[in-house]
DNA sequence: GAGTGGTCTAGACCACCAA
DNA sequence: TGGTGGTCTAGACCACTCC
């Protein structure tokens, strides 16, 4: 019971690529050139590189090879990028502030939707499912290259409140300080992390192909009251991102939230 | 330009996987049965299946043929499970109770080792690399099945103030009570989230097949100085979790962290 | 033993990219 | 124009699972 022949290339690929023989941005020998290397059909060498490909190792493209992929992080700083002082989250200031602030180029794609609430998010508002929502969403652009989406969904109750939320435009003093100055204050977030592969929705969206997840941050926002005022989804490309927090708990209560 | 085949495949299977035709836990019509029903070669058909695979949507089982997967989350609520009230994050009674709440069966596999710091934790825990540190490592499992890694690193001068950090059992009232009742306390965290696709090794500890991402949750404690007591890396199963925190920011100072 | 997926071959033709 | 990956075929044999 030997070791299948493709694991044997998708192996020895593996290592020599740990190893620094191909660094990031290097191209692999072509198909041809492995399947004589490795005495191997063409086709056992794909299903070798396909291991890679779906390890988020390497990547095809036609023409030109398999490049080693390079796997540097972008951090965003939530603790920083998302605080009531500075006051903005979504369409503003805030995004683009952080993404200069490394010294790279952001971009961003907006829209506004008026949408029926989905089992999913009238859940996490407490509205009515069908009741209207309004969904401001965004696609993210760091140096052209497709980032993240964001979609924040208002409830109505917010939107007669605020009926800027509903317009189709960039709130310039951001999102979250403009209900702010209407008394719609977020003090406590709930937030939830996940992960798993993209939808083909959000493959094309974000340009990804096989071997990449995305990462899922969802936050509701609510008020003193503990009422729900927004519910925002942000999905990242897993290969470009990663998100840090700084918890102080030097000034949080001793009992905390139950939830 | 028309639709390759195996897209077809991939793309037919996947709506009527949405639409409910195959639902969780059901077996898809074998691989001859789809070659005859798309007219394509078994390899196409193959190729369409992987794409699946990959996207996390089906898994196959040799001699079994091809399962929907679910994806129901199991949902930790990181503010309740590390908290220091509670007192607890590493061996004991904090996860396990989390898991038992839930009205799930917990079990950990444990062991110490004594390692030099890596680039990376030694960046976190701001010591020289290759000082010695203390791993306590976990793998854990609910109802039997592999569900996390974590792995927690100790400088060398928290096991000298704190010696029993690198005994190889279980701390009965946690690792970071007994830390707490040395004088050792972490007044602020640092985390960080990301994702990608599982190494060789984390797939074989998890027991994950293609398709399935690993969510990473890192946490370095650090004491009211500002000293780094500890790094942890949760390596946890993307299919199976997701994790909450909530954050009340009424208690927190205006200005927040520099980082 | 019958049926399933897993591995592998040898070849064909197409689409894309770079020189 | 030549080399690259992308798609596809028809068939072989193996390993596993369940009856």
């Amino acid at each position: 019971m030997r070791k299948p022949l493709y694991r044997q290339v998708a192996d020895g690929l593996r290592s020599e690529i740990d190893a620094g023989v191909y660094p990031p941005g290097a191209s692999l020998p072509s198909e041809r050139e492995l399947s004589i290397r490795f005495d191997a059909a063409r086709n056992t060498v794909r299903q070798g590189l396909n291991v890679l490909v779906t390890e988020g190792l390497i990547a095809p493209s036609q023409g030109r090879g398999y490049e080693v992929r390079s796997h540097d992080l972008f951090t965003l700083d939530a603790s920083r990028f998302e605080n009531l002082t500075l006051g903005e989250d979504q369409d503003g200031d805030a995004y683009s502030d952080e993404v200069r602030r490394a010294g790279r180029r952001p971009h961003q794609e907006f829209r506004v939707e008026l949408q029926p609430a989905s089992d999913e998010v009238a859940a996490r508002l407490s509205v009515d499912v069908t009741s209207s929502t309004i969904l401001r969403f965004c696609l993210r652009y760091v140096d052209g290259v497709p980032w993240s989406t964001q979609a924040t969904h208002y409830p109505a109750w917010v939107v007669s409140e605020a009926p800027r939320i509903a317009e189709p435009q960039d709130i310039d003093e951001g999102t979250t300080r403009y209900l702010n100055g209407l008394g719609l204050e977020q003090m406590r977030y709930h937030d939830t992390w996940s992960t798993r592969m993209p939808t083909p929705t959000e493959a094309r969206e974000l340009q990804v192909g096989p071997g990449v997840p995305v990462l899922i941050w969802s936050r509701t926002g609510f008020t003193s009251a503990g009422r729900a005022i927004r519910s925002t989804v942000t999905t990242f490309r897993g290969d470009l991102n990663q998100v840090t927090y700084d918890i102080d708990t030097r000034h949080t209560p001793p009992g905390g939230d139950a939830q």
